[in-house]
DNA sequence: TGACATGACATGTATATACATGATCGGATC
DNA sequence: GATCCGATCATGTATATACATGTCATGTCA
């Protein structure tokens, strides 16, 4: 029925599969060609192409005379970065902090449509609030495919944000995103700790995993704290001195 | 100095290019391996080479015991729709417009920098109101390298948007964006025709090309009036008959 | 006329081989 | 001790060859 794997998918299944697994770790260097010829009884141009088109994907990085290494970051990069806001807020050596504001089964059937499901169809909704040294940096308003994420509800998000609950539940598909510029309102001011006169940059998203709708979000940040930003395709060499924006 | 490309990226520069001269349009057959084999000499791992990674790019669709074509559309749709703001405002069946608020060539520095060129390098800059039925939807203000598009100073603007002439000049290779949000200021609201009260939508984009930094742009839009959004990744087709965001 | 066989053509994968280029490390030489 | 040289390893490119798989047009036979 199904026939056997190419020998160079198989080789970038098994390198792939050392990655997932943890076993190879970003800048770990993999097996060489010469390696992997021993290892699979393959040719050098099948374990050349198999890391080249690890390359081309941004799985490996490769260095003439030097080896194979496992790049940095993956494939989350090419979907204008999905932040792990978590991680942003460290990365800017701030204590992460989250708050949550509402945590339930909800059922309205506008956004059950949205979400592709049947109307009245129920879906888990987290009211979350993201702090950053205590202060609040973002409000992220989720639901979630319960078909998807059916733990989602009981899930602790003040230790595993929703975005790295739902990323290990399947592989990301697709991502649909409008931003947009609006002033909070009061409610979600007070939440934020700004007058309802500062500017508010809000993202609505969409993912899809397994062929279905995953999750959708609603997410508010003030302006002055937080920006979206992301890079897609590749920038070349010279460009990497350049100030950032 | 410059040793001679490889054989399979002439091959690929070959097939790019009459994509890109018109002369092949999305659909047409390109050239076979055996084709490219007989007319560059080259064998046929290396055509096979070629053509396999310009699928992989997106370029070009293979087909098993049929052949290769042009693919329909590619890579502006991976680089989170680079709007091209007159084709937008038409999609939604109003009339396009566009005033030039100012056309010159400048060197502030810290603009050279972020370019990637020389300090006090001139470089071109647009700055643009476009309209949508007469009622202004964006401002623009570009830069652009004048190595890339020297002749972008004596565009008409009104006719060909910057976003046309620049990727009429080369394949886009890298975009970073950043979204904000921010109130217009008094000059920028009285050219948008709405309240410096407004939040507004703050678009600050780099664009690469030809290895360069091909510009740089930064684009206001009333909330109210416009906003970004862009899909990455490939929805399931379950996923078409959805509602929009 | 319809069903089937066949050959031409195109892509998909795999191998063995070759030479080029870049990095690194050790040892020999000055 | 510093420098140069060469061996070794790793990747980069290119070729000739082979067989497999898939599509399509054509021609033959019932």
């Amino acid at each position: 029925m199904n026939q056997p794997l190419p020998h160079y998918q198989r080789l970038k299944a098994f390198v792939t599969g050392e990655i997932e697994a943890g076993r190879l770790r970003p800048g770990d260097r993999i097996p060489s060609e010469l390696d992997l010829i021993k290892r699979f009884g393959v040719s050098r141009m099948t374990a050349n192409r198999a890391l080249r088109e690890l390359e081309q994907a941004g799985a490996v990085t490769r260095v003439q005379g030097v080896g194979s290494f496992v790049a940095s970051r993956k494939t989350e990069q090419a979907m204008f970065e999905i932040n792990n806001i978590a991680e942003a807020v460290r990365a800017g050596g701030q204590a992460y902090g989250c708050r949550v504001i509402r945590l339930a089964a909800e059922a309205d059937p506008a956004m059950a449509a949205f979400m592709g499901l049947a109307p009245g169809e129920r879906y888990g909704r987290a009211v979350l609030l993201h702090l950053a040294d205590g202060v609040p940096v973002q409000h992220e308003d989720r639901c979630a495919n319960l078909a998807f994420a059916p733990d989602f509800l009981t899930q602790d998000f003040t230790r595993v944000t929703p975005y790295d609950h739902l990323m290990s539940l399947g592989p990301l598909q697709a991502a649909e995103q409008v931003f947009e510029a609006d002033l909070p309102g009061a409610d979600l001011a007070r939440l934020l700790q700004v007058t309802a006169s500062l500017p508010c940059i809000v993202l609505r998203r969409r993912t899809w995993s397994l062929n279905m709708v995953a999750s959708a979000a609603r997410i508010t940040a003030p302006s002055s704290r937080y920006r979206f930003s992301g890079v897609t395709g590749t920038v070349p060499p010279a460009g990497l001195g350049l100030p950032r924006l």
